[in-house]
DNA sequence: CTGCATCCGCCTCGATACTG
DNA sequence: CAGTATCGAGGCGGATGCAG
């Protein structure tokens, strides 16, 4: 509509001390892209969302971010209001944990997790893998309208750590640790755990290849293949076969 | 061998032709971010939301991006799947369409936008403001709670730019254009408008300094606040008091 | 050892010029 | 109008330094 000498500033905001690239747009999302567009910043506020991490601990699952790269995002990210620092549980040491304003990103990163799954190829060897982004991978996958009328949980234990489903008066929460009296007990690794999440693998294939083990109620368990969007028809034939 | 070059450089892949970094993570955000994460992405995006749009269109409403990296970024959006060239609907040149996956994304990009109305600063100028940011700000500022009983339509005049929201059996959508019967109209310009948005300043403040017009019944118009979230208590007594 | 800061090479980005 | 080509600047990634 207007020529060009509508008096803006090409784009990129520079003040003395911090260069910061902006997108100098009057916009909500625009906004959100300053504070969370850069580089890596996501998936920092992915592992935070799973509770307060150590500046080591973040270092050691985002393999690639560089030391000073990390150190400025949770600087950035403190100073924005979206992390905070806490005590950690052992020790004097400091850990880093999200406050509201970030927890608020938690329904929009597992909407971005979900909607990125059709994106995750084959596991090639060389790929990072955490069996924590499981979790998150469970809570992004929960098909509300499917949630059980029985009250139960599925446990998964996903190489080395446990986290748990409780299904509670028709909610689904994902919940760290084991759990009280699961109905199911899957045992799984990291990349196998994933790539069934993605649809290119079926749980009954992974159960044939041996990288998946379950353990419970069949009825439970397809209950809880349904509650997370999982394809159960071979599964179900299988299973009144077997 | 030369010790900077052994192995491979862990978080970047390369290819013959085109060297795309990428996290290198098996796991559904990192690969929606290798996907989205990079500069201007998500905003073209958020263009594309409105409908189809041209090349040109879209270069005008994103100033500071650059002409190639646009037409890298909708390249490799086409080669994804995410968009694609339509026929523009005034002659045989060719617009760029969001595909169903992309299509996809208009929850998170809400969410996303909403969240980053806490991270807009006062209006000023020399930042870009475009009149239909406002469809999307209304969009994501739906209360699925508040929607009024009555289906009626309240329509918005913000800047050249018409659409209007449309309450029926106690839903809400944003429409382009005008509304058949609206129960109420806005007429404001862009930056008042994400201003009120973002709770900056409440539609009374516009409307005294002359920025906002709110024309027909003001029952309808506090169900329109109330609808997407505004503060009506000042309106409510102004309203009473004259 | 943890939690950063500094330095350096490279790749992405942004602006301009140019072409069909 | 719809891009492609080019180039300088700076964000990013990796290695290293350093204080507590």
């Amino acid at each position: 509509m207007n020529p060009k000498t509508n008096g803006y500033d090409s784009g990129v905001t520079r003040t003395e001390s911090g260069a910061r690239r902006t997108y100098n747009q009057y916009c909500g999302l625009a906004s959100a892209l300053d504070v969370l567009g850069e580089r890596w910043t996501l998936l920092i506020i992915r592992e935070l969302l799973m509770g307060p991490r150590r500046y080591s601990s973040l270092l050691a699952d985002l393999p690639g971010v560089g030391t000073n790269l990390l150190a400025e995002r949770l600087k950035s990210m403190t100073e924005r209001g979206l992390v905070r620092q806490v005590q950690s549980d052992s020790g004097a040491r400091m850990s880093y944990a999200l406050t509201e304003v970030g927890q608020e990103l938690r329904p929009m990163v597992l909407g971005l997790a979900k909607w990125g799954m059709e994106f995750v190829g084959p596991y090639s060897p060389g790929e990072v893998v955490r069996p924590h982004w499981g979790f998150l991978a469970v809570e992004a996958m929960f098909q509300p309208d499917k949630v059980p009328d029985r009250d139960e949980q599925y446990q998964f234990e996903v190489d080395d750590q446990v986290f748990h489903v409780d299904v509670r008066d028709g909610r689904a929460h994902a919940m760290k640790g084991p759990a009280d009296a699961p109905a199911m007990i899957a045992t799984v690794d990291a990349a196998t755990f994933i790539e069934i999440g993605t649809g290119r693998k079926t749980p009954l294939a992974a159960m044939v290849t041996g990288k998946l083990k379950l353990d419970g109620d069949i009825e439970a368990v397809l209950r809880c293949c349904d509650l997370i969007g999982l394809e159960t028809g071979a599964l179900r034939s299988h299973a009144t076969a077997g």
